[in-house]
RNA sequence: CGGGGCGUCGUAUACCGGUAGUACGCUUGCUUUGGGAGCAAGAUGACCCAGUCCGAUUCUGGGCGCCCCGACCA
C-alpha cells in the first residue's frame, strides 16, 4: 500500500474531550472514525487489524472443533419471549423496531435463543453431540453510556461460540479446552502476560463463570490477582469461601484494575429447556442438551492491546496483528535513485508476501518518522541517500527502538522468522 | 438514568454585546530536506430554535450532540 494513496491522514491532536487513550491514538493515527457516541467506523488500518485479530480467534476456535456460521442480527420476539428475555424489564439494552409489514423485531445483543432454536433441526440424538458453533457477528446493545473509546460501544463485533453437550462432564471438558484456547489467543495478540483467567459471577445462568481480564488502568473491573498461580478473582465474588474453594491465599493477592476481554460460562439447560432442545440417549430416553457460551469482542480486544502496548509516541502493534509488517520510509527528496530503490524494495517484499506500507509521500523525514511511530507498524525500513551509500537498509524495531542495517536477504530472512 | 463539564474554520485553541484571532492542516510560489521546516500570498468558522437587545457567536430558556463520574453492564 502506497501511503500517498491512503485516504486517511494522521492528526497531530486528539479530538476535543477525548480522554480514552485507545480512542485518542486510534483516531489520531487514522484507524477508526467515531460516527457517534458508542459507534465507530473501522478505517483501512483499523479494519486490517480487526480482521487479523479475528483471524487469530478463528484459528483457535477451529482448532478446538468450532464450526463457523453467520447468523442474522434480526431477532424474532416470540423466540425471546419463550426464555423471558424479550421484555425491557428483563433486558434493558434491546434495540427494538417494527416491521413495515407489521410486528416487532429486535436487533441481536446475543444469540442464545436463535441458535438454540436452530439447533433443534440438527440435534436429536446423542450421536449428534457434541457440537460447537460460533460466529463473528454484530451485536447491538443500547447502553446507557458508551465509554472508553472502542471498548464499550453500542454496536460491536463479537465472537460468540455456543457448545452443545450430552453430559455435564463432557461440557466441562470442552469448557476447559476453550479456556486454554482463550489463553492462547491472548498470548498470540501480545497481551498474554497481563491477562488472567478470573473467577467471576455467573450472572443469571450459573453460580460462576470465568472471565479473562487484562490488567490495565483503563479497566472497569477490580480483580485480585495471584501472580504465581496466574489466576485472579473478580471483586464481585471476592470472599473467604471462594478463596478457599480456589485454594488462594489472601496474602498473595494483589488488587488490580482490569479490562474484561473474554467471558465464558455454563448455560446448563436454561435455553434447551425453554426452547425444547433435547437429544435421545442410547436407550431412547430424552434429555435436555447441556450448553455453554463463550465470548470475545475483537474490537474491545483491539482497544485493550492499544491501551496495553502503546507508548508516548504512539501504538506498538505486535507482529501477529499489525496492519502491515513493514513500514517502508522513503527519504528521497527528489533523488530518483533513492525513489527507485524504495520502489524496488517495495516490489521485492510485496512479491515475497510481506505486507508493506510504503511512505512515498513528499514529506519531510521528521513528519514521516512521527507518523510511523504513531501508526506503530513493527518494523520500519528506511531508504535514503545514506542507506543507498551503505548498500543496506536501515531497519528499526518499533517496540525496542533498536536499529540495524540489513541487506535484502537478511531482511526477508528476519521477516520470515518473525512470529 | 442521576451528577458535572463542553459545543467557535478540517483539527486544536483564544477573545468578545458591535470588524471573530492564533497554530497545524489545505491552495499557490520560492527556499529547505534524517525527527512534525522557513518566507510570501490565499481559501475556509460561531450546533439548532426561540427570547432579551438598536445589534447576539457572546446574555436567557429550550432542544440536539459530545466527554467525564456514578448507577447499569450475558
Amino acid at each position: 500500500m502506497r501511503q500517498s494513496q491512503l485516504f486517511t491522514k494522521t492528526r497531530r491532536e486528539a479530538p476535543q474531550g477525548e480522554v480514552s487513550k485507545n480512542a485518542q491514538l486510534l483516531i489520531r493515527a487514522g484507524y477508526v472514525h467515531k460516527e457517534m457516541a458508542g459507534a465507530y467506523t473501522y478505517l483501512l488500518l483499523g479494519h486490517r487489524v480487526l480482521q487479523k485479530i479475528i483471524g487469530v480467534i478463528r484459528d483457535e476456535m477451529n482448532k478446538i472443533g468450532g464450526q463457523e456460521v453467520f447468523m442474522t442480527s434480526l431477532q424474532d420476539p416470540e423466540l425471546w419471549a419463550k426464555t423471558g428475555r424479550w421484555s425491557d424489564e428483563a433486558v434493558d439494552i434491546w434495540f427494538k423496531s417494527q416491521l413495515k409489514a407489521g410486528g416487532d423485531v429486535g436487533l441481536a445483543w446475543s444469540h442464545e435463543e436463535p441458535l438454540t432454536s436452530l439447533m433443534r433441526e440438527h440435534i436429536s440424538s446423542y450421536r449428534d453431540l457434541p457440537r460447537y458453533v460460533y460466529q463473528f457477528q454484530t451485536k447491538f446493545r443500547n447502553e446507557m453510556r458508551a465509554k472508553s473509546g472502542i471498548m464499550r460501544t453500542r454496536e460491536f463485533i463479537m465472537k460468540d461460540l455456543y457448545s452443545f453437550s450430552t453430559t455435564e462432564a463432557d461440557f466441562r471438558k470442552f469448557y476447559e479446552l476453550c479456556a486454554q484456547a482463550y489463553l492462547a489467543i491472548f498470548n498470540r495478540v501480545g497481551i498474554g502476560e497481563q491477562t488472567y483467567r478470573t473467577f467471576a459471577s455467573g450472572g443469571s445462568f450459573s453460580k460462576f463463570s470465568d472471565e479473562f481480564q487484562t490488567v490495565s488502568e483503563a479497566g472497569e473491573d477490580f480483580i485480585y490477582v495471584d501472580e504465581g498461580k496466574r489466576i485472579a478473582v473478580n471483586k464481585e465474588v471476592y470472599n473467604p469461601e471462594v478463596l478457599t474453594e480456589l485454594g488462594l491465599d489472601k496474602n498473595n493477592l494483589k488488587e488490580m484494575k482490569a479490562i474484561e476481554v473474554g467471558n465464558i460460562f455454563p448455560l446448563g439447560t436454561r435455553f434447551s429447556d425453554a426452547l425444547g432442545l433435547t437429544y435421545k440417549d442410547e436407550e431412547g430416553k430424552e434429555h435436555p442438551v447441556i450448553m455453554g457460551c463463550y465470548g470475545i469482542g475483537p474490537g474491545r480486544l483491539m482497544g485493550t492491546i492499544v491501551e496495553t502496548l502503546s507508548d508516548d509516541k504512539g501504538i506498538v502493534w505486535p507482529k501477529s496483528i499489525a496492519p502491515f509488517q513493514v513500514h517502508l520510509i522513503e527519504l528521497s527528496n527528489g533523488n530518483a535513485d533513492v525513489h527507485n530503490e524504495a520502489q524496488e524494495l517495495y516490489r521485492e517484499l510485496t512479491e515475497a508476501g510481506v505486507e508493506v506500507l510504503w511512505d512515498d509521500r513528499d514529506a519531510r523525514a521528521g513528519e514521516k518518522f512521527a507518523d510511523s511511530d504513531l501508526i506503530g507498524i513493527p518494523l520500519r525500513v528506511v531508504v535514503s541517500e545514506k542507506t543507498l551509500a551503505a548498500g543496506k537498509f536501515e531497519c528499526t524495531q518499533r517496540s525496542s527502538g533498536k536499529t540495524e542495517y540489513m541487506s535484502l536477504p537478511d531482511l526477508t530472512e528476519s521477516l520470515a522468522h518473525a512470529e
